[in-house]
DNA sequence: TTAAAATTACGAAATTATTCGTAATTAATT
DNA sequence: AATTAATTACGAATAATTTCGTAATTTTAA
């Protein structure tokens, strides 16, 4: 199975999010960080991973008795699936009102604020 | 029934999308609407909407024989719950990559990007 | 070299979510 | 009133996801 656009689940994200955060790693490892909020079986951790492998959401090699596994999706395209599933979801696909609801409870910098008008600026570029 | 900080699933979430832009409907409505876009079986939607009713995501009246349904939850506070999930979740909490990456998926339209960056000037006039 | 410890593989149970069939109820129509 | 049509209630089938027990394998240590 090696498919993409392959859309991970709940618990395959937030194994996703340790791998993008700490890079390539054992079960061992991605276990230990699940701990730290929400108890997790090691096996049940493995499974998934496996799972994910299946799916090529990961990729793995063999390291002495470990598999180190990494992302084999894109924090991007992560990104961009679950803001798609929450834009459709509850912001009836309006990502103006996304952004400002996201501006506006979540208090950016100045120097954030510019950033994004600037960015806006250069889309305005390719379409006056 | 039960009380609040409910989490909606996937369809329970299209139902109150609905029910948010329509307002008190029937199931009948709400079905109707499903099957523009994805067929569902009337008896589909009827359950999921009572169990909707049993978590108190939605309240509902006796009308004839039909039952109204209201969403029993705010749009803009399931908006904002989700927002703070996915910004801390897969953003790191940056905000403005959240917002940059909206605007460049989904390519807003030109009076959607001024009206956002007039709210991005109004925003810095309290902070400048 | 054997025993202990850690890891992987496998399968299946448990949980959660979705779908739908059918019976009971209610309202409208004749 | 009797028939028909629509709706609700209920329960169970299906599907998807998560969890975990156990056996097999591999490495480390005694």
């Amino acid at each position: 199975m090696a498919k993409n656009k392959m859309k991970p689940t709940e618990s395959e994200l937030s194994i996703l999010q340790f791998l993008w955060n700490l890079g390539p790693s054992s079960v061992r490892t991605i276990n230990d960080e699940l701990n730290k909020t929400k108890n997790t079986g090691y096996t049940t951790t493995l499974k998934i991973m496996q799972i994910m492998a299946e799916k090529g959401l990961v990729t793995r090699i063999k390291d002495g008795r470990n598999h180190i596994y990494s992302a084999a999706v894109e924090q991007q395209a992560a990104q961009r699936q679950l803001l798609d599933k929450l834009l459709n979801g509850v912001f009836g696909g309006s990502a103006s009102k996304l952004v400002m609801q996201a501006l506006g409870n979540h208090d950016a910098s100045k120097r954030e604020l510019d950033e994004i008008k600037k960015y806006i600026e250069e889309l305005e570029g390719g379409k006056s």
